[in-house]
DNA sequence: GACGAATTGGACAAGAGTGTCCAAAAGTCA
DNA sequence: TGACTTTTGGACACTCTTGTCCAATTCGTC
């Protein structure tokens, strides 16, 4: 009773979510998702429910995976460097690539953007689960290196903020392009290298 | 004959772009737009046709609108400027206020994102008169100052587009959200302070 | 094979939106 | 005033979507 329905369900959520980001909340037709997923719409109406209730659940999904990857990344930043330029970069790259250039995500902010003032609360899951959520750990890792003397810095915050902001700078950002390795190692070390002109001791910067 | 229909006409554009911009594309009816405008929905038909015309004919509008604005901020680019960190964060402020911030080029860059694939040629429109188009210019400026040894950099597009992703990096940037003015300066001056950290003399930074 | 649950496909009503048609009303200009 | 154009509002056909209902079928399990 409970495998069959469970595969029927992420298929459904799965199919579901592809719509929902190729054609949006209203664009999407239960028709359509029901042909993606290869079920009948009755079906989708007996699993979920309806509409909404299916936007929800993938709202919900896609914001789980992307919290987890991210939480996943923050793991890897470094701490301790020996060669601070290169474990950035590094860092910057897996960073973007799991988590920003990601097909999910981006489609997640995309949603969030234009059906967010329709449904608030969507809204405030978004707050407390989505990226936004985690950007106090990145300002602590900073805050780290910096007491630790690798980089020079006065406001965490800032500097996160701006991290951010300097390795998307150069990322080619058409929506539903894909990004080659070497365009996402290029942004990054791009990112990176004023970042430690800025924050960081000049050699290092230099050093890329 | 052109002055009635004249202001009907514009009537109808600027009733269009406000629900096109509430609702997006498919979510927008003719029926509210026609309220929007105080005009029979017949009126809009007569006057431009069906609702794909009427959205190109937005989407136009609001292009030149911005793209005349950019022109105008980018004039006043601090070419030979005294003092250039306080010189730049006002360049700053008036390019985030005028060109970024305002509510239509917001609203410009979400249809363009939404609609953007089912409508290529508004891509392109957008590609020639949007405010990409004007990077180049950005960036020349930038070669200019390096040129009189004002700045220290060796790729002007890269610089220009780091610019931007930094004075961007500390904008409040939930959607349909107001921003003080205070906040527009901070976030200039926060911007503006870690790019001439990063490419400018020490003093300049610091003196900000 | 047989039972019970899930799935399917088709029909259906209700609602909303697009685009057209048309006659009546309002506006424009000489 | 009179001729001409534009606007209006209502009616209409058509399409698409949502959500429900139901009988027939398939699937999982014993």
């Amino acid at each position: 009773m409970q495998r069959g329905n469970y595969n029927k369900r992420c298929a459904i959520i799965s199919a579901a979510t592809a719509v929902f980001v190729r054609d949006g909340y209203v664009g999407a037709s239960i028709d359509a998702i029901a042909e993606e997923a290869s079920v009948s719409r009755q079906t989708i109406y007996n699993q979920i429910g309806d509409k909404e209730k299916l936007f929800v659940e993938v709202v919900r999904g896609i914001n789980e995976q992307g919290s987890a990857r991210l939480i996943a990344v923050l793991a890897t930043f470094p701490d301790e460097p020996e060669d601070i330029g290169r474990e950035l970069v590094e860092f910057a790259i897996r960073l973007t690539r799991d988590c920003l250039c990601d097909e999910n995500s981006r489609a997640l902010r995309k949603l969030i953007e234009n059906e967010g003032s329709r449904y608030p609360e969507l809204f405030e899951t978004w707050k407390d689960y989505g990226p936004g959520k985690n950007w106090p750990a990145i300002s602590a890792r900073f805050a780290r290196l910096a007491r630790a003397g690798d980089i020079d810095l006065d406001d965490p915050d800032l500097a996160a903020r701006q991290f951010m902001a300097l390795i998307r700078a150069d990322l080619p950002n058409e929506p539903g392009q894909m990004v080659s390795d070497a365009e996402l190692a290029q942004a990054a070390r791009n990112g990176v290298r004023t970042f430690l002109r800025a924050y960081g001791k000049r050699e290092a910067a230099l050093a890329l």
